[in-house]
DNA sequence: GCAGTAGCTTAGCGGCTTCC
DNA sequence: GGAAGCCGCTAAGCTACTGC
């Protein structure tokens, strides 16, 4: 009763035409109205301006529908307290109409059109949506209260409930996607400024996955508790877009970015980070199951198996007798070893001296080195050759050459000019002489290696990530057994709980294995809780001089950093250490690439193999950052690489082929270049070519094709060609 | 652009521990 | 006591950052 008091009432507040008028009474009719609803069904009608099409359809959904009073209630009301155009009108109860709404839903929906002050194409698109999927009670509440809460503007409304509409939600999913839109939607629109693309992409992506409940939400809640821009929120909810989410995966995702309250470049940044990590899709879920993740046992058996053969150019060099070194005492060698550290302090110079031993081995096979090499040139081209044919890459020899040419340098500098000195000198040019061919060659294996990254592709993030992915299950079990039931885990669970803390500062937060092998103690204490991130400055590693490394951990990565901290280091910790990771016998871990190798290893058996190291998921992620991000953004991804952006450029920044197509692309704009220019143009000379035109007869008289012959003259002449 | 150098990756070895 | 495995260390090759 109050429902069709409501609707008519509804059509009552307008100003209805004859037509809708008798619609609204048709639909009423239609239905199974006790005597009130009727009488406040049309009287709905007759209060409101509604058009004729308009009011026609309104009750014609109630008409179609099988309305309880609270639906058709709500729905009449809806275009009755808003100001609705035809069209508007007319799908919004269209909408009500094809659904089977319940009372409630009904009730929401148009009440969504109603408190909001939609456009035509606006509340069309909001109502087509709901219409066009076939939603429950509570998804088509959620959906329309959504765009009942915005304030949204035409496109961006058209966008999201088209979103919900291309979906082919289930109950639970519809009613969380729309839940989703409804709850966050609102705050994003309202804390950026979001264009019509940004709120488009945002309920896209909501469309295109199929979230679940937390997912949803907090893939938008990302987007409204930061501030974005324009870009940051089409890129936040592109990221959820275009990944296929799990719960859990989305969930997190959009919360590292919702915790936070980033600026404009880093939740576009953060986002976009989420983006191509690929922690949240359903084939994560595969990954991660326990059928996929090696038992204990299976580690311990699989962790000493190499899967790397025997590599050849040392099989090579071994077998050339390239390895034999002079003997460390040696006169010539401890002068240079002596020279390196004290005159041009160079403490790791072991490598250098142990070039220029094996290299004095072989021009001197025994006894103690002496200054003879210097008049054997053949032998020492023999040397280089022999360097080349064991399968030494140019880069290598170009080592040895530095090391050998500073090792002259040095004896050049400790005998007086004489006789000696003249030798020195002589050799030092022969040796740049020879170093030329080689120079050339390794310049052509480094674009030869760009080559092959465009050709064959490069892994991505998220390929790079896979081991995270693989081994997150079995971390989480070891952290609630040791951080959440207090169980005593096993020594191999402890290690390879290391293990994957230091994989998620490589693979997650890519940093290099020097800052991982530096990070302290102290450095881990002093970690400030920044807009829902713990930043962690560590300052001893490799580019320590220029770049603090800074890590930005979630809450949750915290947690399992403060499990190991408190669970684990302590029982590995022998006297005074400040080092944060420790190995099992209480020292500082010396390699973090090897414990990623060896984390990886353990996967082997289940036949995961990402073969990814913290080079080049640094590198994909920088080369990802250069075709999505502003050149200020990519500046911030450099300097949390503790990259200078001039370094990441050249270095790690892969051209990838839609940027380079794209490049093409852009040059054909150039002014007076068109891909057609280098046709003859009716301004060249006559004679020397065609026009144009010209060429255009030609080829139509003339088809080219794989197989075909040239015309000849007199077939040219013929035709009416010179 | 190049030279110098530190750092990273891979491979292999061997000490140490655990288990049978 | 021996086998198996863990894990640290080092060498060699290579990569990449800095400074000039």
């Amino acid at each position: 009763m109050t429902l069709l008091t409501a609707t008519t009432s509804a059509v009552a507040t307008s100003a209805p035409t004859d037509d809708s008028v008798t619609a609204t009474t048709s639909a009423v009719a239609t239905s199974a109205p006790t005597d009130d609803s009727a009488t406040l069904a049309t009287s709905a009608v007759a209060t409101s301006a509604p058009t004729d099409d308009s009011a026609t359809l309104a009750t014609s959904a109630v008409a179609t529908s099988a309305p309880t009073d609270d639906s058709v209630t709500a729905t009449t009301s809806a275009v009755a307290t808003s100001a609705p155009t035809d069209d508007s009108a007319t799908l919004a109860t269209s909408a009500v109409a094809t659904s089977a709404p319940t009372d409630d839903s009904a009730t929401l929906a148009t009440s969504a059109v109603a408190t909001s002050a939609p456009t035509d194409d606006s509340v069309t698109a909001t109502t087509s949506a709901v219409a066009t999927s076939a939603p429950t009670d509570d998804s088509a509440t959620l959906a329309t209260s959504a765009v009942a809460t915005s304030a949204p503007t035409d496109d961006s409304v058209t966008a999201t409930t088209s979103a919900v509409a291309t979906s082919a939600p289930t109950d639970d999913s519809a009613t969380l996607a729309t839940s989703a839109v409804a709850t966050l939607s609102p705050h994003s629109v309202a804390t950026s400024a979001p264009t019509d693309d940004s709120a488009t992409l945002a309920t896209s992506a909501v469309a295109t996955s199929a979230p679940t409940d937390d997912s949803a939400t907090l893939a938008t809640s990302a987007v409204a508790t930061s501030a974005p821009t324009d870009d940051s929120a089409t890129l936040a909810t592109s990221a959820v877009a275009t990944s296929a989410p799990t719960d859990d995966s989305v969930t997190a995702t959009t919360s590292a970015v919702a915790t936070s309250a980033p600026t404009d470049d880093s939740a576009t940044l953060a986002t976009s980070a989420v983006a191509c990590t690929a922690s949240s899709s359903p084939q994560e879920e595969e990954e991660t199951d326990s059928s996929e993740t090696p038992s204990s046992d299976e580690m311990t058996r699989d962790s000493s198996r190499r899967r790397y053969s025997t590599g050849t150019v040392r099989e090579a060099m071994q077998a050339g007798g390239m390895y034999e070194k002079c003997p460390p005492e040696s006169k010539l060698l401890v002068g240079f070893k002596n020279h390196l550290i004290g005159a041009l302090q160079v403490q790791n110079c072991q490598q250098a001296v142990d070039n220029v031993s094996r290299f004095l081995r072989y021009m001197q096979p025994e006894g103690e080195p002496n200054l003879e090499f210097l008049t054997k040139t053949t032998e020492t081209m023999d040397y280089m050759r022999a360097l080349n044919n064991s399968g030494l890459c140019a880069a290598t020899i170009l080592n040895y050459m530095k090391n050998i040419i500073r090792f002259l340098q040095y004896l050049k500098g400790s005998v007086d000019m004489n006789e000696d000195g003249i030798k020195i000198q002589k050799y030092i040019d022969y040796l740049k002489t020879i170093r030329k061919p080689v120079t050339r060659k390794h310049s052509g294996n480094v674009c030869s290696t760009r080559y092959d990254r465009i050709v064959e592709g490069m892994p991505t993030v998220r390929d790079c990530n896979l081991v995270l992915r693989s081994g997150k299950k079995r971390f989480l079990d070891i952290y609630n057994r040791m951080a959440i039931s207090k169980i005593v885990v096993s020594p191999t669970d402890k290690t390879w709980y290391r293990y994957y803390c230091e994989a998620v500062m490589m693979l997650r937060h890519f940093q290099r294995p020097g800052v991982v092998e530096g990070m302290t103690v102290t450095e881990w204490v002093n970690r400030k809780l920044t807009d829902g991130r713990y930043l962690i400055c560590i300052k001893n590693h490799k580019t320590g001089a220029t770049h603090v490394a800074t890590i930005a951990l979630t809450l949750e990565e915290e947690a399992w950093y403060q499990g190991y901290y408190e669970f684990i280091r302590p029982e590995f910790v022998r006297g005074e250490c400040d080092c944060f990771f420790l190995s099992a016998r209480g020292i500082q871990i010396t390699s973090g690439s090897i414990d990623l190798l060896r984390l990886r290893e353990s996967f082997f058996s289940c036949g995961i193999d990402d073969s990814c190291t913290s080079v080049q998921v640094r590198r994909a992620a920088e080369t990802l950052v250069e075709t999505s991000f502003t050149e200020t953004q990519k500046q911030n991804v450099a300097a949390y690489m503790c990259h200078s952006d001039h370094m990441a450029d050249k270095h790690y920044r892969m051209p990838v082929p839609s940027t380079l197509v794209a490049t093409a692309v852009l040059l054909d704009t150039l002014p007076g270049y068109t891909p057609d220019c280098y046709l003859p143009t009716e301004t060249d000379s006559p004679g020397s070519c065609m026009s144009g035109k010209e060429f255009s007869d030609f080829q139509q008289t003339f088809p080219v094709s794989r197989d075909c012959q040239p015309p000849t003259k007199k077939q040219r002449v013929e035709a009416g060609f010179s």
